[in-house]
DNA sequence: AATGCGGGGGC
DNA sequence: GCCCCAGCATT
């Protein structure tokens, strides 16, 4: 790396920095009192769920279940429907397995090592990083699809990153981390920050962009995404994703164990449903009872 | 490397 | 309609 580069990367990361510390949005899993269980919640409720969304349902879930062993006694059926509309409810039934683990294995304590924290279910590389970095203030490279971004357009110079994730994008954020602990842990939410509120994936707000003047996208006269059009958004519309959809929602309403024959107004197409119900039951997140009527697991 | 997995909002 | 959103587990 030459002493030009260096220098651009240390300009880069304090540009963002200085920003995120006026423009930082004022997020209760940042507040001086939260828990590294907190944080915890936060990321795996933000696993593919907008902040917007996540905010209300995350200061009702640490209201109810405030420690991991609160949430590791719930019943399952409760944490369900606390999940509410959220999305992708598997995540619910890993957080709960994640506090039992943390209760059985770590005392109850969020662990804080790299290799602790992944061995939990549902905690992947970026939820790992970003729990070191938010609730110990430890160094960690921190990747989501906004820091992914903001290198991309940045650094690499192109409009948007390649659908996967890749080792020479890891090896580029590990690069621009800081090597200190509190340094790279500012970096990370400031980087994170800068991809959500103005380094955005349509209409960037490039006028409000602290490096703006340091981003190789721009100079490159900001191209086209190289990727466009083979993109392919998942389907939704008419998807098994969509049956199981409405039949969690039916079975989070009810008080009561749902006939399958109830069930059947919901859908069309009763093998998909069918397809769908076996589905959920195989993942845990419903059961089926003698009378072979659904209900949430206990 | 590619899939399956929810749901809602912006444009 | 299309695209995106603080990804993970499995194959």
């Amino acid at each position: 790396m030459t002493v030009r580069e260096a220098t651009r990367r240390t300009e880069v990361r304090s540009g963002v920095v200085r920003w995120f510390d006026d423009s930082a949005r004022d997020l209760p899993w940042r507040a001086p009192d939260r828990t590294p269980w907190g944080v915890l919640v936060s990321e795996i409720m933000l696993q593919q769920t907008p902040v917007v969304r996540v905010e209300p349902a995350w200061r009702a879930w640490l209201e109810q279940w405030p420690t991991p062993a609160d949430l590791a006694q719930a019943p399952t059926a409760d944490v369900l429907r606390a999940w509410g509309r959220l999305g992708y409810p598997r995540r619910a039934l890993r957080l709960q397995e994640c506090a039992k683990a943390i209760v059985e294995r770590h005392d109850g304590v969020v662990p804080r090592t790299d290799a602790q924290l992944r061995a939990l279910p549902g905690i992947g590389e970026y939820t790992a990083a970003a729990v070191l970095a938010f609730a110990y203030g430890k160094r960690s490279v921190v990747v989501d699809t906004n820091v992914r971004r903001v290198l991309a357009r940045v650094v690499a110079g192109t409009a948007l990153p390649a659908p996967s994730y890749t080792a020479a994008e890891r090896a580029l954020a590990t690069a621009l981390t800081p090597d200190g602990d509190a340094e790279a842990a500012r970096w990370a939410a400031a980087s994170m920050e800068l991809g959500a509120l103005v380094c955005t994936a349509k209409a960037p707000k490039c006028g409000a962009c602290p490096v703006a003047g340091l981003c190789a996208w721009r100079s490159a006269g900001s191209p086209p995404d190289a990727h466009a059009g083979r993109r392919r958004t998942q389907a939704w519309a008419g998807t098994d994703r969509q049956a199981r959809g409405r039949v969690m929602a039916e079975l989070r309403r009810a008080t009561e164990p749902v006939d399958r024959a109830l069930l059947a107004r919901l859908w069309h197409d009763p093998r998909q449903l069918d397809r769908a119900i076996a589905g959920l039951v195989e993942d845990g997140l419903a059961e089926q009872d003698d009378a072979n009527r659904l209900h949430l697991p206990n």
